[in-house]
DNA sequence: CCGAATCCCCAGGGATACTG
DNA sequence: CAGTATCCCTGGGGATTCGG
């Protein structure tokens, strides 16, 4: 019944917008990344995420606590610390962005196939 | 093996940037789209994405056909007539993208929730 | 009807510097 | 260490116009 409420193929749902920010090479970076390890510090995902600025992470992070994907457990020690984890809901998640980014993986040979054959044409 | 020759986590892998084309939402709606009509012209593709630009759409297409994910069937009657339909590899990706579609708009309520107790923190 | 081409604007996102 | 704040600039992307 849900999904017969929301359709992102229309423009005003706000499911658009939900699909607009899932897709994100950040945020499905993070979401596999901490589905594949548990949990991670801060700095072990800037680690993982290779090429990601502090600021995209830190505001892909923010945009994923606040839509109930991660949680984020400061601890107050010196210096300070702080886990990232995936919650149920981000967890359901997974899965599709680990195929996503495995189905970029595995057909890359394939797309760059395409491509030059396209450009010779 | 082709999972273990490319890595998106790596900034300068090639996967990479076929992963960030892929993570757009436009990209995602013609590949569902099409994957559910199996053959759609310009016209009823950019009907179906409500709130696409022509130009978007059509840059969008062209990436796809390049990568190999779309053909592209010109019948030069008057007025000319476009059909695009997934290739066998864009049908590949249609599950994938299916799910991505379908996540946003089960758990777009979960998410408003979580949203509503975030900004009330 | 299906685009290509152009103009233009603003927000995405990188680099750098500063703080608790 | 984990951010926040600021500057700055590229390019994403809409609106419009023209062509076949």
């Amino acid at each position: 019944m849900a999904t017969a409420t929301f359709d992102a193929f229309t423009a005003a749902c706000p499911s658009r917008k939900l699909l607009d920010t899932l897709s994100d090479k950040w945020v499905s970076l993070a979401i596999v990344a901490l589905g594949l390890s548990g949990s991670l510090r801060y700095s072990e995902l800037a680690a993982r995420i290779e090429g990601v600025s502090q600021k995209m992470l830190t505001q892909s992070l923010r945009r994923m606590e606040r839509d109930g994907l991660v949680t984020r457990t400061v601890t107050p020690s010196v210096p300070v610390r702080t886990d990232y984890e995936l919650t149920e809901l981000g967890r359901s998640l997974m899965p599709v962005m680990r195929h996503i980014k495995e189905w970029a993986e595995e057909h890359m040979a394939e797309v760059e196939q395409a491509r030059a054959a396209y450009d010779a044409a």
